[in-house]
DNA sequence: TAGGTGCGATCAATTGTGCTTATGATGGCG
DNA sequence: CGCCATCATAAGCACAATTGATCGCACCTA
């Protein structure tokens, strides 16, 4: 059976007349005859008696053609489902993302989303990377944004570039200077932050590298602690540029430059299950929101 | 849209698995692999991820998947209920019948009837021939059971012919005897039933015809009257064999055939509306009982 | 009652479209 | 590293739907 020969069923139905059918429907009169003789050959019965004055239902056509109707109503309903996905205007937008992203850049990221979407159910879970990583795996979670990393299962998409950027007090005296050299961070007190990040190993190995050993060093277990800290001036900080935009527009810090020291790039990636296919709807429209921002400025 | 492609993506989804769906819709992959890629096409997304396993769901597919399901539902359950009134399962059948009829024809059938279609929701009403077609005329019953009467919008089918039976007590004189002349009528009393009946004006011009002026007259106003004053010895009478059945086959009342006069012979026509195209389901199957039981004979 | 009108059915030619068989491409698994 | 399973592609074919023109019929109107 053809949805084709339904259709011409309901609205030969409606109309009572095949040729106007045939017009609404955009066929020619003798298509749509064979369409309904079709269908009637197929189900064994006559669905209209022909008159000279049009057509008109037997029992069996007012049987069949609230089925018919639903049918119809089904298909176009599907046909408008899978439109408002492909468009973004409704679904949902779970997203896993690292403490830093999901702190700093999230926030006001779904806060647009939201304008444009109001119909796109949101959500956010965080944690560190390899926990993001699972949450994809597992289909907890629309979408991952993290730092790299490789699964089979897992396809990366790279959406901005983070950097860690030294930041001091506006008293320190590195606030007045252009740019520093790494070694003169020996004479300062290095403030770190969670342990768990990967921050933490990346800053690390760039003070030892530099053959560098800071007076002191304090550890601190989240990056907002350690503004705090630069910011009262208890010593110098490497931090990730996304967590420090509100501070470097009111100038409460200081970026420095360190010659002699590559600038710390870290890519940041959405993260897809691969069975997942190419993104659509809204999960599309907010990589695409996400790559535009530029996050980290 | 084709409900092919429909009935491909719902199988293929079920499965995850074109091939196989391929066999279980008796067709080949190409054939499925086709009808997908078509669907995908019109609707401008893709609905599977291709994998070496297998075909996986895409967001899309997910949310299109109840709709197909759905209107794949309706366009079989509109064929089973397109089935079931052709085979007459289920369905309506209300009747008007015109006095005789109803009280003397329909009781038994209706019975049988009820049997062998337990789910067919069933009634009867009862009026002389013109209400019976106006009832069949204003789509208040599905067929009319009547004596001929011509309308453009009516269509008649002849179901059994009913005949006027002179009948007479045990006792009668005329019990005894195989056969009467009319003349002789003359010597006895007439019992008339119903003047708003057909029947009435058929006896009447029988017996004027006959130039036969019967001693006494008795009118009634229904069959049950006269004929219990028949069998009282009352007088004689002519009424329809089909009101007669049970007193002929226990012999309380006998039957008289009349030389010189022809058997009066009406048939009883059912009545459809003509645009109610050819009778099926419960009403065809009433209709071979009505004309397979030869109620009259 | 003769001609006009509207409607559905039919016909022949054409176009399209889906189906089948055979083959290709790709990834996983032993 | 070859085999197996899976889906995609290609070529040829057959059937079916569409079209435009025509027919037949019933009804309406003059």
């Amino acid at each position: 059976m053809l949805l084709a020969q339904l259709e011409a069923f309901s609205e030969v139905a409606r109309l009572g007349n095949v040729s106007r059918a045939a017009d609404t429907l955009s066929v020619t009169q003798p298509a749509l005859t064979a369409r309904l003789q079709g269908l009637e050959r197929e189900l064994g019965v006559d669905l209209f008696v022909r008159g000279a004055r049009g057509m008109t239902l037997t029992d069996a056509g007012r049987a069949l053609l609230p089925y018919a109707q639903r049918a119809i109503a089904q298909v176009l309903e599907g046909q408008k489902a899978v439109d408002d996905l492909r468009l973004g205007k409704v679904g949902q937008l779970f997203i896993a993302a690292a403490p830093a992203v999901s702190t700093y850049v999230l926030p006001a990221l779904l806060k647009a989303f939201q304008t444009t979407h109001p119909n796109v159910r949101m959500g956010v879970r965080t944690g560190h990377t390899e926990e993001v990583l699972e949450m994809v795996l597992r289909r907890e979670v629309d979408l991952g944004v993290g730092r790299p990393i490789q699964h089979q299962d897992a396809e990366l998409i790279p959406v901005f570039d983070d950097e860690l950027v030294l930041v001091v007090s506006r008293h320190h005296p590195f606030a007045r200077r252009d740019r520093i050299r790494l070694q003169e961070l020996a004479d300062d007190r290095l403030i770190l932050f969670d342990r768990a990040s990967s921050y933490y190993e990346l800053t690390s190995s760039l003070i030892r590298q530099a053959g560098v050993v800071p007076e002191s060093v304090i550890e601190m277990d989240n990056v907002e602690a350690a503004k705090k800290m630069v910011i009262e001036g208890l010593g110098v900080a490497l931090l990730p540029r996304m967590a420090l935009l509100a501070e470097l527009r009111t100038r409460l810090l200081r970026p420095v430059r360190v010659v002699g020291a590559p600038p710390v790039r870290r890519p940041i990636v959405a993260i897809r299950r691969t069975d997942a296919g190419t993104p659509m709807g809204p999960v599309a429209d907010f990589l695409a929101l996400l790559r535009r921002s530029r996050a980290a400025g």
